[in-house]
DNA sequence: GTCTATAGTCCGATAGAC
DNA sequence: GTCTATCGGACTATAGAC
């Protein structure tokens, strides 16, 4: 009921072809190296035409971010992390597990996470805050580990080890990043002492 | 002695100062972002001056990657490998390190990495020869760790942990990297376990 | 060894017709 | 909502003077 109202013939929703334009670009040749020009081409549009929907170069980029933050990261962590017995491990697998059917997105991520290292590039504030926000909701959590862990450093350490993993796995295409992320849970997990807690 | 030769008297290496714009560029901006006027600038000559050294984009870019493999990474990591009885954490603290001094290096090579995901990329086959080279040495060395550890899984997983914790030391500049992988290892090798072997 | 000049292409963005 | 046309500028690379 939310499509194009009254009698028009159905026909491609711009502003998500846009969108998955601009998410194919991103992550492909990063956000200096995407033009508007190669968008348009991809949806059939001219440059104006893009322009009509997005504003600006920047204004893409934003669009992208929050669409994507707004309606893919928060739900399915939230629904782990609000469990009577929260486990990391499942929580890092779920999150894996979404990831695993998006590498597209995956890959914009990571490209424009090292490019928004800067702090001149226009997405650098909003890896900081995603950055943040992440580690603060998972610090917070009061996780069912075994006694003695160091919760605090298995997160950091762990949510590196999940990005360095996702860019292996974009770098071969043939792998399965779910099994990829098994063996690193061996490693994260090691099984006498997690044994009950995974 | 391997300075200009003869009588000519002492200015700036044009090379050297053309490869480490580049590897400043290439970091912040990546390959496609990077123009040749702005390196040009920055080392006071102009596109033409640059280009007598460089002959193209592309030869800049391969110059860079070269350079840097030939002279940095190979020698501080082969003398541990060739030790009696070679440690993994010992392998990777000594790499840490090599990069905690190295910040731009470090950040041109997490940006080249993620933009070279893509098969088009210059420098795709770079990465993934490196990538290629740098498991199967690990793999083939007789490293000493307690009994019933999967070598393998664990170094695929510390190389993916330590690219995702140099990409969090790029991101907050205050922080001391060497003191981050310390934090890493206790997750990676944990202690009762791995007592005598770090 | 470094320059000027230029070719030829592409960029982001705007104005305005339909 | 999409187009054409256009602006001002940046880009890689080459040719040739000095």
């Amino acid at each position: 009921m939310q499509r194009t109202t009254g009698n028009r013939p159905a026909r491609s929703d711009r502003r998500a072809d846009i969108l998955d334009a601009a998410i194919d670009s991103f992550g492909t040749r990063g956000y200096y190296g995407t033009s508007l020009q190669k968008i348009a081409t991809a949806v059939g549009l001219t440059k104006a035409g893009v322009l009509h929907y997005v504003a600006s170069k920047e204004g893409l980029l934003e669009l992208v971010l929050n669409d994507i933050y707004d309606s893919q990261t928060s739900h399915v962590t939230q629904s782990i992390l609000q469990l009577d017995r929260p486990l990391i491990s499942r929580y890092w697998r779920a999150t894996v597990a979404v990831n695993a059917e998006r590498p597209q997105l995956v890959h914009m991520f990571s490209t424009l996470s090292a490019e928004a290292l800067d702090p001149h590039h226009p997405a650098h504030d909003y890896f900081e805050q995603r950055e943040q926000a992440t580690v603060s909701i998972a610090l917070s959590t009061p996780w069912s580990a075994p006694a003695g862990v160091d919760c605090e450093r298995l997160l950091r350490a762990g949510f590196s080890m999940m990005d360095g993993i996702q860019l292996r796995w974009l770098r071969t295409p043939g792998k399965d990043l779910n099994a990829m992320w098994a063996d690193c849970e061996d490693v994260l997990f090691p099984l006498p002492l997690w044994d009950g807690y995974r």
